[in-house]
DNA sequence: GCCAACGTTGGC
DNA sequence: GCCAACGTTGGC
């Protein structure tokens, strides 16, 4: 990897993972995410890394918090687990399918950035912004330090 | 709850 | 390798 991005978004339902949770447990490995392109993203990941943390599925689905990456990949271990809605019958300990990270609070933002307020930046932020194109539906997806300050600054 | 958009699967 | 069927995501 010689080209590295330093930032990312990642998404989930406040219902099953809000940033609230996360600012719990502090800690949490991100689990469950079984598309290849948002996988790969996350093999790209290195410690340190800014996470903007998105709700989706919301009442008012945007970004709602910062994290920061905690480790970089390791398999997912819900993917061997029977019991958990994550399992993969073809993954195996060999030869794992799915990886996560670790992800590490870093802060609830002051007032969440809805998307309605993300897509009035359309501009700024560009059309190759993966978060506002149409039927995006990509969990995990790369932000640049552009999108990042214009992202922050409607907070 | 609906449904558009998209990814995956599997028959051929 | 094509593509129809199916399942999932996620905004509304």
């Amino acid at each position: 990897m010689s080209k590295r991005t330093r930032y990312w978004l990642m998404k989930s339902e406040p219902d099953d993972f809000s940033i609230d949770d996360l600012a719990r447990v502090q800690v949490e490995p991100w689990t469950g995410v079984r598309n290849y392109q948002a996988r790969n993203f996350m093999r790209e990941m290195q410690v340190g890394d800014g996470v903007l943390f998105y709700h989706s599925n919301a009442d008012v689905p945007g970004i709602y918090g910062i994290a920061e990456v905690a480790c970089t990949a390791y398999p997912d271990p819900t993917q061997f687990d029977r019991k958990s809605k994550y399992f993969d019958e073809k993954a195996s300990r060999e030869q794992p399918r799915w990886e996560l990270v670790d992800v590490r609070y870093v802060r609830t933002l002051k007032r969440p950035i809805a998307l309605d307020d993300i897509r009035a930046q359309a501009d700024a932020l560009g059309e190759d912004f993966a978060l506002i194109r149409k039927g995006n539906r990509l969990s995990v997806l790369p932000v640049t330090a552009a999108q990042w300050k214009t992202l922050l600054s409607l907070e």
